[in-house]
DNA sequence: GAGAATGTACTAACAGTGTTAGTATGTCAA
DNA sequence: TTGACATACTAACACTGTTAGTACATTCTC
């Protein structure tokens, strides 16, 4: 919805003008902001600009308060990105209970996906934070318990979870830009390839490009064949678990 | 080697006081920087004191140069993690031909990992970097050489990369601070977890600190548990593939 | 109600950041 | 010797996160 680039007052408008901001009056104090409102704030700034415009003036613009002010509500700059990584991870869909595990875990997966591509900055701030906050916990306590449920020994539903968002998490982190539209083959990656072919380089890349000329890329069906391999796997070693004991 | 806290000089000694430095006088000239001596720098020193030293100042003084003199030889900081990104994936092992492409490929996961632990900044950098180098893409190139001639297509050898790199990243991305030695045990989330089990809170996740309490967390070994679950769903792929064709 | 305590937002400033413009200096080629 | 070029320098810019201290409004306590 709102405009990215710089604003046009590189301050906001002064607050007695009354020319830009007609219905605020010294009746209606403004609201009083909170840890919540602030982190929301910084999340659709970041959906709409990118995480490093995400600082504490242009989130104080868009406040209507001065950057100092923030510092009432979050403890500092490290602070705020880990409440954004919260909020944002709490919109993965959570595991139902009651389905087969890989179906769970599979819906878990995309819908972790569609979570980072509206929030495309998150997955670049997912490292060692520690996450150890009650709905975080919660909600790993739940995956977890998905899986025992299914039949993973503890040590072996941590495993594959780990594995899993490893690869969740790096897929989304080696996510190419380019859109469908795009095409690789329009890409400089692919330009460069090209090029080269003439003089006998890069030859299993030229292949692989010429291959994407005819049929474009599938972000999601890459995304998602990944995806069942690592579930088959882990299914298989479930069954070999079990039977052998 | 060298140490990290902040040099006791928030500015480089002068460099004609001859005190500190006296070996240095008119007749040696300081031998002239160039960009490789600039990176190598830069990932020395990041190496010891971590990414967010790496400064443009900080930099400077290591190499005994002025900030501004390092943009003769690097066209911006983004150039410069660039830079450091490809000497260190430059450093994983290239895949050699005739070996069997499994074991090939494990041997590369494997030492991307030995790189990643000597370099712990360099999998946080690695995004959508583009990674179109001549040295880059000749090792792309190589990769997918290795896929194809086991009897991979072209797109699925260039999905197989793209699976298999994207758990390499993810896992380091989540690689856990704790070694060994201090225990997955004696983490603040273990604590939080044993402390809420009197409220019945956490159960799964009790019982996986639990056994971990037992055996100690192997990351190596979760990490080649997840590598071999994708290289065995490839190779079970590229049968399918090949006996239908 | 009066006074104290609390919470919020403010101004002003600090030390640090990446980056650029303009200037000196030294090294090679013509 | 002269000119061109590369390098490193100083100085400054606009920006960053963060803190100290102050003003004001609300809320709690007596």
């Amino acid at each position: 919805m709102l405009v990215c680039q710089e604003s046009l007052f590189t301050e906001a408008p002064p607050a007695t003008g009354g020319i830009i901001v007609p219905s605020k009056n010294s009746k209606e104090p403004r609201e009083t902001l909170n840890r919540e409102r602030v982190l929301r704030a910084a999340v659709s700034l970041a959906d709409e600009c990118g995480i490093d415009s995400v600082t504490m003036r242009e989130l104080g613009r868009r406040l209507e308060v001065k950057a100092a002010s923030l510092y009432n509500h979050i403890a500092s700059r490290d602070d705020l990105l880990g409440g954004m990584v919260d909020l944002a991870l709490s919109e993965i869909a959570v595991p139902t209970e009651g389905v087969f595990w890989k179906e769970t875990m599979r819906r878990r997966a995309i819908s972790a996906r569609e979570v980072f591509a509206r929030h495309r900055w998150a997955a670049g701030l997912i490292d060692s934070r520690d996450r150890t906050g009650p709905d975080s916990l919660a909600y790993v306590d739940r995956v977890l318990g998905v899986l025992i449920q299914a039949g993973f020994s503890p040590a072996a539903a941590a495993n594959a979870f780990l594995v899993l968002d490893s690869y969740l998490y790096g897929f989304e982190r080696q996510r190419p830009d380019v859109s469908i539209e795009d095409g690789f083959e329009r890409s400089e990656a692919a330009r460069k390839i090209l090029a080269a072919i003439p003089h006998g380089g890069y030859q299993n890349a030229a292949r692989v490009a010429m291959e994407y000329a005819e049929h474009p890329f599938d972000q999601e069906a890459a995304f998602e064949f990944g995806l069942g391999l690592i579930l088959d796997g882990l299914e298989r070693q479930l069954g070999a678990d079990s039977t052998r004991r």
